[in-house]
DNA sequence: TCATTAACACGGG
DNA sequence: CCCGTGTTAATGA
């Protein structure tokens, strides 16, 4: 394992729960696209991210797909965990939004890591207040707001995952992960170039002031 | 009313 | 040429 992985760990975790994650847990690297995690497939271990990030996504029974939201480094997924405690099916979908590096823990050890280490049991209890938080916040952007801010929000959330103010993404891919069409994506985007808040390239959009 | 679908033209890589 | 983009017109919820 690389020093800067150690590192981000011993922030978080105590040295005895690494050592313990060194020779249990494996270290997996996926590439931009790569589909860490698909519905219906057992979960057997729990991912915790040390480099780059991850979207998450819901299907719906008609099969359309829609961005729930992202994990990055040192968060996990609590989806994961209480689907490995229990051996169930995945009911979400996970790609790799860039290079990623996680740390796989199998699930035989949660639930004693829990009783052992008091910064697992933390970890833990975060995770779960983290992901239910953000998939509040994601429940009420689809749920009360219209597409023009649903976008403006997707469009920040973009912006502060990758520490940039250019985003590279087809009206294409943001229109699917919105669950909307790419002519409505384009009109509004157009709309808010118009404004004076964002400036259109090919494959990438820069914020101004949103 | 606003989203979706299909269709088309434009142009940059 | 292929793909992303901008627009329009018809249709749908």
């Amino acid at each position: 394992m690389s020093v800067d992985t150690l590192s981000i760990l011993y922030s978080t975790f105590e040295p005895a729960l690494i050592k313990e994650m060194e020779t249990d847990g494996e270290l997996r690297h996926f590439s931009e696209g790569d589909v860490i995690i698909d519905y219906g497939k057992y979960i057997r271990t729990m991912p915790i991210i040390v480099e780059g990030t991850i979207k998450v996504f819901r299907k719906d029974e008609h099969g359309k797909e829609i961005l729930l939201y992202y994990l990055s480094s040192t968060e996990s997924c609590s989806m994961a965990y209480s689907c490995c405690l229990e051996a169930k099916k995945s009911e979400v979908k996970a790609i790799a939004e860039d290079e990623v590096q996680i740390i796989a823990i199998p699930n035989n050890k949660l639930d004693e890591w829990l009783c052992k280490y008091p910064s697992w049991k933390n970890y833990i209890m975060r995770s779960f207040n983290e992901r239910f938080l953000e998939l509040l916040r994601s429940i009420e952007s689809i749920a009360f707001h219209k597409l023009d801010e649903r976008l403006i929000y997707y469009l920040k959330e973009k912006q502060r995952l990758s520490g940039s103010s250019v985003i590279k993404a087809s009206h294409n891919t943001i229109a699917d992960e919105m669950a909307t069409s790419r002519v409505v994506v384009s009109r509004l985007l157009k709309q808010l170039e118009n404004e004076g808040r964002l400036l259109l390239y090919r494959n990438e959009i820069k914020l101004l002031k949103l």
